[in-house]
DNA sequence: GATGTATCCTGAATGC
DNA sequence: TGCATTCAGGATACAT
């Protein structure tokens, strides 16, 4: 599932691929992955030109002259090909952007969760789901102290807690299922009850991963790929995700599964102790 | 406002 | 072998 490392992968991939390509033709095979009017995205973008590929959290931000923004979120499955017009189309490829020099930008979602929408550029912060998207896991916009107030305000647990992207943007189920073994903390604590001690780590780690997963190019589980066809190689340096069974790489206590906030999660019952709620 | 849960959707895994 | 059921999950709408 496209994480913050694997969305960013893509948009390099797209940068590379489609920046200057002039839109001749769309074709959409299933409405419901665009959330405009069918004819508002066609008619908006033929005879368009990409000039640039942006990313916000999780959200790819493909830039049109004419002041033009297609918000592209991928969510389980999606992925973009680039492939000249005389590749066969495969299962599962719901958009088509066909471009002046026979080129086509294929959107593909074998699960149809992924979502776009045509909007004016700079309109960005009326779209639900990126108008209150939390800062971006960098050194410059993710700061420990505001990390530790924001999680003081929420009893529930940490998990769950990252996953919203309010607090901070671009985590999935498996960078917080790793990020949380690397720091030690177990996933349903109360996110009030960690220490600041606990955010700081936190907060160092999720930085450290997301970073070091975008330079391996993204985790590859099941179907990622970038645009350019390219698997992730960071799925061989993940410590639990997937791992139910096999020995902690710290403690060599079996990594167990369970559900938090109806999601998959995987941890070390050794290494990530659970805290109960004071009464 | 904060929190919890059903929903979308289909392929893979599992059970019989 | 083949069919039926379960599971996976990001974001959203709705319920509490």
């Amino acid at each position: 599932m496209p994480e913050l490392p694997e969305v960013e992968n893509v948009r390099r991939g797209l940068e590379q691929l489609v920046v200057g390509k002039t839109v001749q033709a769309i074709e959409i095979r299933w409405s419901k992955i665009i959330s405009n009017p069918d004819d508002v995205f066609v008619e908006g973008l033929v005879g368009r030109q990409i000039i640039g590929v942006d990313r916000r959290g999780k959200y790819l931000l493909i830039r049109f002259d004419q002041n033009l923004t297609v918000v592209s979120h991928l969510r389980m499955e999606g992925k973009y090909e680039v492939d000249d017009q005389s590749v066969p189309m495969t299962k599962h490829t719901h958009v088509i952007w066909t471009f002046t020099d026979g080129q086509q930008l294929r959107y593909l979602d074998s699960r149809k969760f992924g979502r776009m929408l045509l909007i004016e550029t700079g309109q960005e912060n009326t779209v639900s789901g990126l108008k209150d998207l939390g800062v971006e896991p960098t050194p410059t916009t993710f700061k420990k102290t505001a990390f530790y107030q924001a999680l003081q305000k929420h009893k529930k647990a940490i998990k769950p807690l990252l996953l919203d992207q309010k607090i901070v943007t671009g985590l999935g189920n498996i960078y917080v299922d790793e990020t949380l073994w690397l720091s030690q903390i177990h996933p349903e604590t109360p996110a009030n009850l960690l220490t600041k001690a606990e955010t700081d780590r936190l907060h160092d780690e999720i930085i450290t991963e997301l970073e070091l997963a975008t330079n391996n190019g993204g985790t590859t589980v099941n179907t990622f790929l970038n645009a350019a066809g390219h698997a992730g190689a960071f799925q061989d340096m993940l410590h639990v995700y997937g791992k139910k069974g096999q020995p902690c790489d710290r403690c060599q206590t079996p990594i167990e599964k369970i559900k938090v906030a109806q999601r998959g999660t995987h941890f070390c019952p050794r290494c990530q102790i659970k805290r109960e709620a004071v009464q």
